[in-house]
DNA sequence: AGCACGCCGACT
DNA sequence: GTCGGCGTGCTC
C-alpha cells in the first residue's frame, strides 16, 4: 500500500502541514513527487502537491480517515529537493505550505475547482486552458431587494453592484469575506455569481532563427569570444570550481572588474559536465543587452523567465527549463525555483539589491534560499557585487567553512576607478549660490559638453517638487488614501501621491486658508530637467529617466536606446540610472543631493546610500577615457559620502559595525517585522495592542519587542499600518517561534497581520 | 479556503 | 418560538 502526502493548494496559515492519502493502485506508477492531485478534502474535492510518498501510514493518521487519491493532473512539477525547500522556505518566513510550493509550480495560474451552474464542483486546468473569472452581477429581480437591517454586508455588496459589475476579488478589497453574504444573495436570486472566460494574450514567440544555428553548432562559444581574463577574473573562476557543493563564493569586485564575464565562463565549464546553471539578476538589469550576452554565448539553451513576459511566453520558457532543453535560466527573484536539472550553478548578480527580498508571502530572501537550494542539490552560489551587503561581507568572516570571498580590485580595462571630488551644499549656498548646480559641477558639465563627451547626473526624486506648501499656513496637500505628500507633477500638470499613484488636480489656492501662494519644494527629476536645459547649450540632448519616463513596456529601452545613440549629451535619472548599466563614453557622474536617501527611517539608509553613489560612480570611465565624479552633499562628513569618495567600504563599514552592534541590528541580531493594517484605525490599533501582549507571553529571554507603532508609512491605499519590531541574537530560530505564534492567533475581523523575517524594508 | 455547527439578536 | 447572520473549528 502507497501513501501520499499531499500539500493542499489552500492559501491558510492554519492548513500548512500535509496530508495523507492512499495512492489507489490505478494511480500508483503515475503518482509522483512535484504531481499536481485531485483529493477529496473535507466533504469536497480539492488540489493539492505530492510532497513525499509513504509505504505505510505511521501511527499519527488514523487509518480510518484516509482517503484515496481521487486522479493525478500533471506529470511531475518538481522533484525530492526542491519538495523539501519549499518545507523549508513555508517554515523560515511563515508563509502557508500552499504559497511555498506555488513558487515551483509552472508561471499562470494553478488548476482550480469551480463551481458549475447546477453547484458541482469541476476541474479547470491550468496553462493552456482558458482563465475564468468570478463575476457578482444583479439578477434582474434583486433590483428592488432590500436585505435585513443587521445584514450590513449584504447591503454594501448590492449598492456596489447597482452600479455595476463588480469581480468577487474586487469586492473583497473593501468588504472582508464578501463570499458568504454573495451566496446567500444569490440563494435569494437577487444576485448571481457568473464565471467568465479571460483570453490570455496571444503568446509571444521568441524569434531566435539565428540563434538556432548556434545551438547546433554546440554551446562551447568560438574561442575569441572568450575574453582574456585578469588575474582577479582567473582567481574568482577558480574559487568558484574548487568550490564544495552547497557553498557560497562572494566576487567582491569593483565597478568595471568583469564580473559577468567570470559568470559566463564559470557557466561554460558547468554545461561541458552536463550541468545546469541559473543566473538571477535584478529585475532592471534583465535588459535586451544582457540577454544577448547570455545568448551569443549559450544560443538557445538560454531561458528567460521574466515577470514581463506573457503568461504564455513564461510558460514555455518553464517548460523548456523543465524538459532540460535549457540549461542556463536567466531571470529575476522568482527563477530560483525554476525547474533546473542537474544544478550546478547558482549566481545571484548586484547580490545586494534589495530587490531579492520577496514583498509579499513568502517574503523570503533570495540569497538564502538560494544557499539552501545549492546545499539540497549540491551546487555551487556565486554572489557578485561591487558594493555587496554587509550580511554577505559578515558571512564570509563568520562563516568561513561556507562563504569564501574573491576581491577583484582592478577593473577589467585596466582603467583606475574614478576620481571623486565632494561639493557641500551649504558652503555653496553661504556663498550664494541658490541653483541645484555647484560651480564645479556646472563647470564641469559644460566642459563634458564642449568636448561631445557624455555625463550622467543622478537625482533620486521623481516629479518636479517633493510637496507644495502653503506660505501662509503652512499647509501640504496630503494624498487623502496615503497620508503621504503630494508631489507636484509639471508634464502632465498636476499632484501625485508616490505611494499609490493617485492623481490630484492642481491646486491654485490653499483649500485651509485661501492662500494663493504655494510653493514647490524639494526639486525632482523633471525640474532638474528644465534646470539642465537652461544650462547646458540649447542644442545638448538630454534624457530623463525615471518611473514617469519609463512607463510601459518598453519605455525603459527607449530611454537608454536615446542616450546611447546620442553622440554626446547628459542622462539624468533616478537610481535607476545606477544599475549595472554600461555606457562606454561617460566621462563624468554628477550627483545632485547625495543624502535623500541618507534621511530615510531605516538602519540600512547609510548602506544603501554608499551603495548608491558607489554603483552611480561606477557608470563613470568604463573604457579608455578616465572618469570624473562629483558629489554634491549637505553632509560631506558622513561615513556613507566619505566612503564612497575614498571608493572605500572601510570607512563605512567601521561606523556602522559599532552602531548595528550596539543596536542588534542585521548582522549582529535578526528582525521580524508584524505588521497589522485595515481600514479602521481603532481595530488596528486594538489587534496590534493585542498581538503584543500575547507576543510579550511567548517572547524567549534576550530578545526585544519595540513598538506597537505605526509603520513609516503609518496610512496606505487606505489602510492604517501598525507595526510591531522584534530584535533576536543573530542565529536565533525567529520562524519556529513566530511560525507557532501566528498559527495560534485568533484571527480579528477588518484587519490583516503579516510576519516578515528578516525584513529589507520597514516602511 | 469552505463548510458545518452553534450562539444569539430580531421579527412573525 | 424560528430565522439567519456571524464567530469557531475542522478538514488526511
Amino acid at each position: 500500500m502507497a501513501f501520499a502526502q499531499v500539500a493542499l493548494d489552500i492559501p491558510a496559515r492554519s492548513l500548512d502541514e500535509t496530508f495523507l492519502y492512499q495512492v489507489p493502485q490505478r494511480l500508483e506508477n503515475r503518482t509522483q513527487v512535484g504531481c499536481c492531485v485531485l483529493v477529496d478534502f473535507a466533504r469536497r474535492p480539492c488540489v493539492g502537491y505530492v510532497m513525499g510518498l509513504a509505504a505505510d501510514l505511521g501511527d499519527e493518521v488514523d487509518p480510518a480517515c484516509v482517503k484515496p487519491l481521487r486522479d493525478v493532473l500533471a506529470e511531475p512539477y518538481f522533484d525530492e529537493a526542491a519538495a523539501a525547500l519549499a518545507v523549508w522556505t513555508a517554515r523560515e518566513y511563515v508563509a502557508p505550505l500552499s504559497e511555498a510550493v506555488r513558487l515551483f509550480t509552472p508561471p499562470g495560474p494553478s488548476p482550480r475547482l469551480i463551481k458549475d451552474p447546477a453547484g458541482v464542483w469541476c476541474l479547470e486546468r491550468a496553462g493552456t486552458g482558458p482563465v475564468d473569472e468570478r463575476w457578482a452581477v444583479l439578477a434582474p429581480d434583486g433590483r428592488d431587494y432590500t436585505p435585513p437591517a443587521r445584514a450590513a454586508k449584504q447591503r454594501a455588496i448590492l449598492a456596489a453592484l447597482r452600479i455595476g459589475e463588480v469581480r468577487v476579488a474586487e469586492l473583497g478589497i473593501h468588504i472582508a469575506n464578501p463570499l458568504p453574504s454573495l451566496q446567500a444573495l444569490e440563494r435569494r436570486g437577487v444576485v448571481r455569481i457568473e464565471l467568465r472566460r479571460r483570453l490570455r494574450g496571444e503568446a509571444a514567440r521568441s524569434g531566435q532563427c539565428a540563434q538556432e544555428a548556434i545551438q547546433q553548432s554546440g554551446y562551447v562559444a568560438p574561442a575569441d569570444d572568450i575574453q582574456a581574463l585578469t588575474e582577479g577574473q582567473r582567481d574568482a573562476l577558480s574559487a568558484i570550481r574548487e568550490a564544495p557543493p552547497g557553498t557560497a563564493v562572494l566576487i567582491d569586485g569593483v565597478t568595471g572588474s568583469g564580473k559577468t564575464e567570470v559568470y559566463l565562463q564559470a557557466i561554460r565549464r558547468v554545461l561541458s559536465e552536463g550541468g545546469s546553471a541559473l543566473v538571477l539578476v535584478p529585475e532592471i538589469s534583465l535588459t535586451p543587452q544582457t540577454v544577448a550576452r547570455f545568448r551569443s554565448r549559450f544560443g538557445s539553451l538560454v531561458a528567460i523567465l521574466h515577470s514581463r513576459l506573457g503568461l504564455g511566453e513564461r510558460f514555455d520558457e518553464w517548460d523548456r527549463v523543465r524538459a532540460g532543453e535549457a540549461r542556463v535560466v536567466i531571470g529575476a527573484r522568482s527563477a530560483l525555483f525554476a525547474p533546473v536539472q542537474r544544478l550546478r550553478l547558482i549566481i545571484i548578480d548586484e547580490e545586494h539589491e534589495s530587490s531579492y527580498k520577496q514583498g509579499s508571502s513568502p517574503r523570503y530572501v533570495t540569497r538564502d534560499v538560494a544557499l539552501r537550494r545549492a546545499e539540497l542539490v549540491g551546487a555551487v552560489l556565486v554572489c557578485g557585487s561591487a558594493t555587496p551587503s554587509y550580511e554577505a561581507l559578515w558571512l564570509c568572516g563568520s562563516d568561513p567553512q561556507r562563504w569564501r570571498r574573491v576581491k577583484l580590485t582592478e577593473r577589467a580595462t585596466g582603467q583606475p576607478l574614478p576620481a571623486v571630488q565632494v561639493i557641500d551644499l551649504a558652503a555653496e549656498f553661504h556663498i550664494g549660490n541658490k541653483t541645484m548646480f555647484s560651480a564645479a559641477l556646472k563647470g564641469a558639465l559644460l566642459e563634458v559638453v564642449q568636448r561631445r563627451e557624455k555625463a550622467v547626473v543622478l537625482l533620486n526624486k521623481r516629479g518636479f517638487a517633493s510637496f507644495l506648501l502653503c506660505r501662509d499656513c503652512g499647509f501640504v496637500p496630503m494624498c487623502d488614501q496615503c497620508a503621504t505628500s503630494l508631489t507636484y507633477h509639471a508634464r502632465p500638470l498636476g499632484l501625485l501621491c508616490h505611494q499609490c499613484g493617485k492623481k490630484y488636480p492642481l491646486l491654485t489656492q490653499c483649500p485651509a486658508c485661501k492662500s494663493p501662494y504655494l510653493k514647490e519644494l524639494g526639486p525632482g527629476t523633471q525640474f532638474a530637467e528644465e534646470q539642465l536645459a537652461e544650462l547646458l547649450p540649447p542644442e545638448t540632448p538630454i534624457v530623463r529617466m525615471d518611473a514617469d519616463t519609463t512607463r510601459g513596456r518598453s519605455g525603459h529601452e527607449s530611454c537608454l536606446e536615446r542616450f546611447i545613440a546620442a553622440d554626446h549629451g547628459v542622462l539624468l535619472g533616478t537610481q535607476m540610472i545606477a544599475k549595472g548599466l554600461d555606457f562606454p563614453e561617460v566621462t563624468l557622474v554628477g550627483v545632485l543631493v547625495a543624502d535623500l536617501s541618507l534621511k530615510l527611517p531605516d538602519f540600512r539608509a547609510a548602506e544603501r546610500t554608499f551603495q548608491l553613489l558607489e554603483q552611480v560612480a561606477g557608470r563613470a570611465g568604463r573604457a579608455s577615457k578616465d572618469g570624473r565624479v562629483i558629489i554634491q552633499t549637505y553632509w560631506p562628513e558622513h561615513p556613507a559620502i566619505r566612503a564612497a569618495a575614498a571608493h572605500d567600504r572601510a570607512v563605512l563599514i567601521k561606523e556602522e559595525r559599532i552602531v548595528r552592534a550596539e543596536l542588534g541590528y542585521p548582522p549582529y541580531g535578526r528582525l521580524a517585522d508584524v505588521v497589522v493594517w485595515g481600514k479602521e484605525l481603532g481595530d488596528v490599533v486594538a489587534h496590534i495592542n493585542a498581538v503584543a501582549l500575547a507576543l510579550r507571553e511567548v517572547l524567549p529571554v534576550g530578545w526585544q519587542l519595540l513598538g506597537p507603532s505605526p509603520c513609516a508609512l503609518a496610512k496606505r491605499q487606505g489602510d492604517h499600518r501598525w507595526h510591531i519590531l522584534l530584535k533576536a541574537p543573530p542565529r536565533a530560530d525567529v520562524p519556529g517561534v513566530l511560525g507557532p505564534f501566528v498559527r495560534a492567533l485568533k484571527r480579528a475581523k477588518g484587519v490583516k497581520l503579516a510576519v516578515d523575517i528578516d525584513p529589507y524594508d520597514m516602511m
